[in-house]
DNA sequence: GCAACTGTTGAATCATCGT
DNA sequence: GACGATGATTCAACAGTTG
């Protein structure tokens, strides 16, 4: 029989789980100061107006659903002030989060953020490398949304990882606008018709560069607009627990079955970059970063050695790690080593150097 | 003798002009619905607390001025409000506002602009190619800055030179994301000990860029925040007229001092990509008239359907008559179609669009 | 097998003129 | 102001098929 928890003692914390309701009323049944990060994708109350069509007259499929839609800015602003608030009250001292929203209500978030407490750290572009253009030549390709990332309190000691990240950015400090796409193609997830399960699906790439960031393996990340759970899948594979918040039975059965899948990474794969390690010069992290290599994936030499891949794009060798030029050079005995031509990885059975997915993400920069 | 202005006439518009004082006084003394557009760069209410250093030890020369100081987030909304409100007065109906501004204060300028009434229209990150980077490692290296450009209200037609920067992005649709240097080099203005004029002063391939796109020759641009000039020059120069506001003298002077070196392009180089939408309509009736088609003609569509033209301009389907863009959309089972395009004629063996005919009568109307 | 081509799609506050 | 007619307008990525 389970012990009966006192009034007094704080509810326990339901870690890697999906919980079911509004936000805010669950966010009230957690513990104070509980959670070390919280990554909110609040919806953003569109306002649309009538149908949209392309020049070859098919029709855009816009978000329209119930739970965009809101009376005006003041409800808005109500349902806003209200969950930040329990947002807040379950952050740890030295927690932070980050907010998603484009222009229709970013505004809005980031002045009720400061109202309610949270200090700004940066605001974070996502610029979108395959946006959905302006079919009517009105106004700007809407190419990009904003990220707030605040911590707790003006004095909180966050978390960020900035060798990680430096790392994952050819050895320079990551700067605030990060290029990354949409979420398309088989990471896209499809409900039974054969549709998008939801219409706002996060790339898990953003969710990769957040939570490699601003947490450690171990802290507790909550996402109270959980929809098909991309926080929670890179969570899990980042070795991170998770807590999701979702009100709508249907996105709840499809994160559940997609996490379900995810493989968290093993410990040596989740080690990142220590504070003296050198600068890789090249950004063989987004290839990790974009998922065209895993993580825990192991690559080979044209001798037959083999390194394994870490998540912040750093490799474990036998009894050295670095770089991709540096765990080549250790193992040739040479003072250096072009790691894109010296590595290659498997596919089909066939043995491909990294520099081609290098040069396919190049194609795509270029754009 | 200067004729008396009766109380009841506007007062005249001052063209091209520095006015001296504080903006929201200075507004109030302009005329309603006078203005095209305003490019407004307010103060950014930093919340620096102590020195920061670079690596090097060398001091950081930070924005510390007295006119970048407010005592709260209450106080800084107040004055927003206040000047939000005289700017959307000054403005024409169809005219329209950017305002920049950085994570300290654009969340609560936005929100503030969208409580006013603007309509927001996009928000345009200014990426910087060469930021300062972060000293300390603590956070992203603050790449960007946000501008917020919205019209004066919802149903406002607002300009937007589609085509003009479509050219100026080599001929894909402009985005929401702009790469662009800082102020630096020659262009940086420099006051008598050679120290920077102005500690914000932004680069001109900015301002050539928000003015080329939403205002024609001949407007009128206010800046009320006019600093050391940079709209008045780009404006100057671009053929535009301008208004500046600014409060502290040594700014006004060495703005006045600048714009006075700028010429302004002669007419054929202010001539931009033109929109089809400005030239002059035909009624397809016209080709008829003109013999380029026969009444009992038939036309063909790309999917191989026909029509017959009629006397007076319209179709005859296959069980729809109308005109050349009905009938079109009945074929297509289409909300709408453009019949210029969708329908051809067949001369000596070749299929050729109705649109050449229509060209061809407007260059004959050209000469 | 590979290149070329076709079709689909993505958080979108997406028109203007004459009567 | 309401209403109907005109007619201008798309980029990148991916999947699937054709040659």
């Amino acid at each position: 029989m389970a012990i009966k928890t006192k009034a007094t003692e704080a509810p326990a914390l339901p870690l890697n789980d999906i919980l079911s309701g509004d936000c805010i009323e669950v966010m009230r049944g957690l513990p104070d100061a509980s959670i070390d990060l919280i990554f909110a994708d609040p919806p953003y109350n569109l306002q649309l107006k009538g149908e949209l069509h392309r020049p070859d007259n098919s029709k855009v499929d816009a978000v329209d659903d119930h739970w965009d839609q809101f009376s005006s800015f003041a409800a808005y602003d109500k349902f806003t002030r209200e969950w930040l608030a329990e947002a807040r009250r379950l952050l740890k001292p030295n927690g932070a989060i980050w907010v998603i929203g484009s222009y229709h209500n970013i505004f809005r978030v980031g002045a009720s953020m400061q109202d309610a407490g949270f200090w700004l750290l940066n605001d974070v572009v996502w610029r979108k490398s395959n946006p959905m253009p302006n079919f009517r030549g009105k106004r700007f390709t809407n190419a990009h949304e904003t990220m707030i990332w605040a911590s707790k309190s003006e004095g909180s000691r966050y978390t960020f990882n900035y060798d990680a990240l430096k790392a994952l950015n050819e050895g320079t400090q990551m700067r605030s606008d990060w290029l990354l796409p949409l979420c398309t193609g088989h990471e896209r997830l499809k409900d039974a018709n054969g549709d998008k399960a939801h219409p706002t699906q996060k790339p898990e790439s953003l969710l990769h560069r957040v939570l490699i960031g601003s947490t450690n393996p171990g802290d507790v990340v909550l996402d109270p607009f959980f929809g098909t759970g991309t926080t929670g899948a890179v969570a899990k594979m980042l070795g991170r627990n998770f807590i999701g918040i979702e009100r709508e039975e249907a996105y709840r059965k499809v994160a559940a079955k997609r996490i379900a899948r995810v493989r968290t990474l093993d410990a040596s794969a989740l080690e990142t970059a220590g504070s003296k390690r050198a600068e890789p010069r090249i950004p063989f992290g987004h290839l990790v970063e974009r998922g065209l290599l895993r993580p825990g994936e192991v690559l080979v030499s044209p001798r037959g050695t083999t390194a394994k891949i870490r998540a912040d794009g750093t490799l474990a060798g036998d009894s050295v790690a670095g770089s991709i030029h540096q765990v080549g050079a250790a193992y040739e005995k040479a003072p250096s080593c072009n790691g894109w031509t010296y590595w290659h990885f498997r596919r089909d059975g066939k043995t491909i150097p990294i520099d081609s997915l290098r040069q396919q993400i190049r194609a795509e920069m270029n754009n």
